[in-house]
DNA sequence: GAATCAAATGCAACAATGTTGCATTTAAGA
DNA sequence: TCTTAAATGCAACATTGTTGCATTTGATTC
């Protein structure tokens, strides 16, 4: 439970510390990687559909979550600054999602992977990576 | 008109070489570069919506043609071997889509780019990049 | 070229997902 | 406790994707 934390949190964007928003930051923490759709909608399925619509577009415009990740039609969520520490998502990095226990997980590009096109001016650079992480690889 | 091409590849994996199949091709195929999916909503509007998905369903399983690209809610389509020469989709390359003339082109992966991730069993690697194209930059 | 037949298509109906307007409720500050 | 704007829930709608079925069409055989 870090409550109070995610009050602070939403206090300092100006937005009420509702049920709904502490409920939701609860659940995306609680998952612990980053959160498909699909999995907040089961979890927070006592909030109405368009108020949970409403609050992930409001928490996204405020910088308190991100779309971290797409696969197919489902997108994942995560909270600022904690998989990915930066508010401005421009930050580069490598999504990993393993096909097993499904988890995704952010991982710091290495300082060598330094992506060169010549004649393309590179803005956002977005690298998924899929296969088997280490704990079901054993 | 790359008609003759088409039928041959159809008739190679066993399919129809119906008008829709053709006509999807072909818009593919004058497009140049990945063809979101609302552009060939517009461009086969003569068609059924219900059959373009059939047929958009039908050419991926048979592998003639794949999903190239997602990004937001948009699928980009390619034929396969053309853009993105492999019939596996298993290849590693880079997507550059440009944020001007939202053309979205397939670079090869420099052979100094490796991915490493220690404890990970990679399997796939999909990297996404946007900016400013050549062509726009100008 | 006509006959045949499975595959492909179009239509209708449905399901799922996302959006908008508006009346009611609630959190935060006075 | 009171006040007020923001947040919520509901209904209605819009968009997107799916399924069943009768009809059409392309490839093959004669």
């Amino acid at each position: 439970m870090e409550t109070m934390k995610f009050k602070e949190i939403l206090k300092k964007r100006n937005l009420k510390a509702t049920q709904n928003r502490l409920g939701l930051l609860e659940a995306i923490s609680a998952f612990k990687t980053a959160m498909p759709y699909s999995e907040l909608q089961k979890t927070l399925n006592y909030m109405d559909r368009v108020t949970l619509y409403r609050t992930i577009d409001k928490l996204k415009e405020q910088g308190v979550i991100h779309k971290a990740f797409q696969e197919n039609n489902e997108t994942f969520y995560a909270i600022c600054g904690e998989k990915c520490s930066s508010d401005t998502h421009h930050h580069d990095h490598i999504h990993f999602k393993c096909i097993k226990c499904k988890a995704v997980t952010c991982e710091n590009m290495d300082k060598a992977l330094k992506i060169s096109l010549p004649d393309y001016e590179i803005h956002k650079v977005a690298i998924n990576v899929s296969g088997v992480c280490g704990v079901c690889l054993v």
